[in-house]
DNA sequence: ACATTTACATGATGGCCATCATATTTAGTT
DNA sequence: AACTAAATATGATGGCCATCATGTAAATGT
């Protein structure tokens, strides 16, 4: 049946909003399509009318979720220690799309690479604004560094089966990029 | 037929061989079981004879694959280059299987995610080794910091299209943990 | 040499999934 | 109020894949 043009696009945004979801949670490829639409409430069928192909999904997707993921307007401290926390590191399907998707996005098509890459051109600006008291260069370097260990860490604590491990290694990282935004570059 | 023991000891080792490779470049859902006895240069069949499930092989060849991981044997500095260079990213196949397999680990079975456990556990202490002129504490986190950045510079700088960003992520992590490890943290 | 075991090959089987075809119902439009 | 177009539902279809069943021939033990 059809449904009034605003039920449409709020269909199509849930759609987005369950992706994103599922597939940060369980993978690309471990998510079918009819699983998405299941849990958008509707059935496989009306899928081909919002896309034209999963991977067509994918791409939506990753653009709408990385829009919409802010993460470094306030105090980079606090969005480190948040971001390195044991509540992140078990949230999958709520949290960051880069440690969820990064790894995998590799296999997705050029159109979801391409919104991975201005995804990751917008967060180390993010990080860089917030480091307001570092030179141009160190301030880049900084920002890049400090998020490869993040989403490194996020990965490699999600990754591993011994809890005491994984917490570790969020901590310990956490100490480690805090010492290092916080002093001058020898270079 | 059937084969020599040597022969069957080889079969299968060359089978964990072509499976680390074709894993760590198309990831564990992408690659069928058939493709691997094929680049093994057996056929489909007797792949049960070998491994009970291809969740099984997939735990053996982390298994594999890490125990034969050294990687820091050498001058760390060595080591940070060689792997944050374009050449590493571009070597998925043959590459760091930590990088390739950290964020796929995450859906596979618990003996897999032991496996991973272990590796990680080994390339902390590996690295911390390379640490000599750091007491203790520092040490460990200076492993663990920078491992997770490597990791994460690697996994980013592959999920991207652009060349360009993709070199300076490589980069500029190379500088931010070559800083980090040349100094006393303040902490 | 013979018997037996066994490693591998060939050839099903059943399930899941992306995508398509068609039906149904209702929002817009006039 | 009636018409048309569109959004979703129901129901195929074809392909891929993990796993299993069975055949075959060579290796090993006696």
């Amino acid at each position: 049946m059809k449904v009034s043009r605003e039920q449409m696009a709020e269909n199509r945004r849930r759609i987005l909003d369950v992706a994103s979801r599922l597939f940060r949670d369980k993978g690309f490829d471990a998510v079918s399509v009819a699983e998405v639409m299941k849990a958008a409430g509707l059935t496989h069928g009306g899928f081909y009318g919002h896309f034209s192909s999963k991977d067509d999904l994918i791409a939506h997707t990753l653009a709408h979720v990385l829009a919409a993921d802010e993460g470094g307007g306030g105090d980079l401290r606090t969005y480190v220690d948040s971001y390195l926390s044991p509540r992140h590191r078990d949230n999958t399907a709520g949290g960051c799309p880069t440690a969820g998707f990064a790894a995998d996005i590799r296999h997705q098509t050029p159109a979801a690479r391409s919104a991975m890459t201005e995804g990751l051109r917008s967060q180390i600006d993010r990080i860089g604004k917030a480091l307001p008291e570092l030179d141009s260069a160190d301030r880049r370097r900084a920002a890049i560094g400090s998020w490869a260990a993040m989403v490194g860490a996020v990965i490699l604590a999600r990754a591993i089966n011994d809890p005491a491990l994984s917490d570790e290694v969020l901590e310990q990282t956490r100490f480690w990029i805090n010492t290092g935004i916080s002093q001058v570059p020898t270079s």
